[in-house]
DNA sequence: GAATATTCCTAGGACCCCTAGGTTTTTCCT
DNA sequence: AGGAAAAACCTAGGGGTCCTAGGAATATTC
């Protein structure tokens, strides 16, 4: 007769909603739908979750966490090119091993900021992309604009991969390859500026 | 007594969902705030549009369309970098202007076929790069990976921006200009392989 | 072992998607 | 112009979702 608990928390409740969005898409991640899977009625989760708002929140922060350690790993003793093919790897890869979780770190972010101080995630993440630049040797600002475009060429590769924006002429694979060759010589070859305009 | 007619045409609710996307948000475009922005009831609409679904994959349609249109007077008759610019720029801008008819072009789409084909958007969107990109005499298949890389950086860091990805740090505008000239760079220094990896 | 805190539940309101079938308006045909 | 046919819009309602309020069962603490 005794009701044994779920032994539900914060982080199980995450886990199983970052589960579920890998397998059928963040979208189709509900409140009900992670209760049906951890078999408990959806009431129960507001004592660990304050909305369902919060809960993409939480599987952001912690897609952002997975990917940087994986992204620290591959990286590690690694330096100029290595690096960077090691880096963009990493990322790609867990797009595709996590599509769920990794649509959740695009959405517009409105995250508790207390989670956010705790989670080491995006700011380590900041570090890692500085610290693999750094072989390239480039001067603030250019070291900032740098990172940035990486990023972005990086965010929207896999996104545009994931939506099926490649159509099948070329493998995805191929052009990847290429795109890390050109970005290595980009940062080689990085056009700096002086300060003053011409115009 | 005469109850006049709101005259609804599936392009008419499409419209609306596109609006009331810019300004609320694609995720809080439903079929009753639709109806309501309509003076309609939510049953009135389903004569028009399928479902949700598919009213979200024709305001993609619709953005697809209205994006290509813009980059095509902002590039005609322009080459070279100046066309570059002029195409980002209207990218950019129009994700700005736009941005929930823009976050709809993100979304993996699963759209009715017949609709797709009736839309010239895309295709013509494809065309648009390939000539935009003429300039700087790129063969196959380094076109097609030029032509990715390019949608992919574009895509990428306006879906940052638009996520809050970059920090107040250093401007985005400035970070945006550096990297169209990169690209410029890059695009007149693509790194050519010979097939043979010489591994 | 009793008091307290925590976990999980039931009940229910408000909203949403979508279907079925009826009523009103418009269009079309002769 | 008048009637038939088509289209536009409605009401009614089932089933699902998010979330709150408050109660019952289980752990925890003293």
């Amino acid at each position: 007769m005794h009701m044994v608990r779920a032994g539900l928390t914060a982080d199980r409740v995450t886990l199983a909603g970052a589960e579920l969005a890998d397998e059928v898409g963040l979208e189709h991640v509900t409140m009900s739908a992670v209760a049906r899977r951890l078999g408990v009625k959806d009431a129960s989760l507001y004592a660990h979750v304050r909305s369902l708002e919060d809960l993409r929140g939480r599987i952001a922060l912690l897609a952002a966490d997975e990917k940087t350690i994986r992204i620290a790993e591959a990286t590690a003793g690694r330096a100029g090119k290595d690096a960077l093919v090691a880096y963009a790897n990493a990322w790609r890869q867990y797009a595709h091993d996590h599509p769920g979780r990794y649509t959740a770190t695009q959405i517009p972010i409105q995250i508790d900021p207390e989670l956010v101080a705790r989670a080491a995630g995006p700011r380590r993440a900041v570090e890692l992309t500085y610290s693999m630049l750094r072989a390239y040797a480039l001067q603030e600002p250019d070291l900032t604009d740098a990172v940035r475009l990486m990023r972005s060429t990086l965010h929207g590769f896999t996104s545009l991969e994931a939506a099926g924006g490649f159509a099948h002429a070329r493998p995805a694979e191929d052009t990847w390859v290429r795109c890390l060759d050109a970005l290595h010589t980009l940062l080689e070859h990085w056009p700096t500026h002086d300060e003053g305009d011409s115009t």
